[in-house]
DNA sequence: GTTTATGCAAATTCTTTGCAATACT
DNA sequence: AGTATTGCAAAGAATTTGCATAAAC
């Protein structure tokens, strides 16, 4: 709850360095990976990959049932401060794949600088 | 040279940790990582993050020079065998962006399953 | 001979695993 | 008691840093 808590607050995705470091000292660092993997296995959180060296883990929709996952909206990783959002209101397009190829999942990360960094 | 022919010769997006396990002995851990930055830095390479634990590098195409890459392109991640290749042919459409965040570069991974763990 | 690239060792960061201890039913 | 969750210690993997050596111009 604790986890779920700071996600819902953050309104963006984050690592597990970063609730590490929010929740210092309620939870073992290994208790907060296991806790994501589960939240993400049920459909509570997706994972985000962005090119900050660690997996974030963002808020699902409604659409997610287990492992299921419809994610087809955008994400935006800022390169200045680091922090990812979604943008659930931007959705993807699923593309055409070349034949042989069969998409379960979309992961489409902007990157640039965010509103905040803009100043 | 080696690390540029490994990645041509390889048609897909290649880690360190691969380009390490391929030329064993041949370079420093170290020296790898140092060269795909150059190459990043330099319009030869364009990093693809994945869902894999590793940064890719794949070959850029003729429209980028130097820092400024251009890479509209779809690429492909194949949770079975982890391997990551560039749809070139795949244009990726630029998504509109909430007002004050400014994108510099995409980065759209599809995952599933590629033609040859398809069988 | 000064700049540049490489190697080595080590540190840092992110993530996973094994097992024992604890809490829950 | 028996199952599930947590903590701790440690291992493993990816990446970076500092410094000394070797190569290139």
């Amino acid at each position: 709850m604790d986890v779920l808590d700071f996600i819902i607050d953050s309104h963006r995705a984050v690592s597990q360095p970063e609730l590490e470091h929010a929740l210092v000292h309620k939870f073992d660092r290994v208790t907060l990976y296991r806790t994501l993997n589960t939240f993400n296995e049920n459909g509570l959180l997706h994972t985000v990959a962005d090119s900050s060296g660690s997996m974030k883990y963002a808020l699902c929709n409604t659409h997610c049932e287990g492992n299921n996952h419809h994610h087809e909206h955008l994400h935006f990783h800022c390169t200045s401060c680091s922090e990812t959002v979604c943008f659930e209101e931007v959705m993807v397009t699923r593309p055409t794949l070349p034949a042989g190829y069969a998409a379960v999942d979309y992961n489409f990360v902007v990157n640039g600088i965010c509103r905040k960094c803009q100043a």
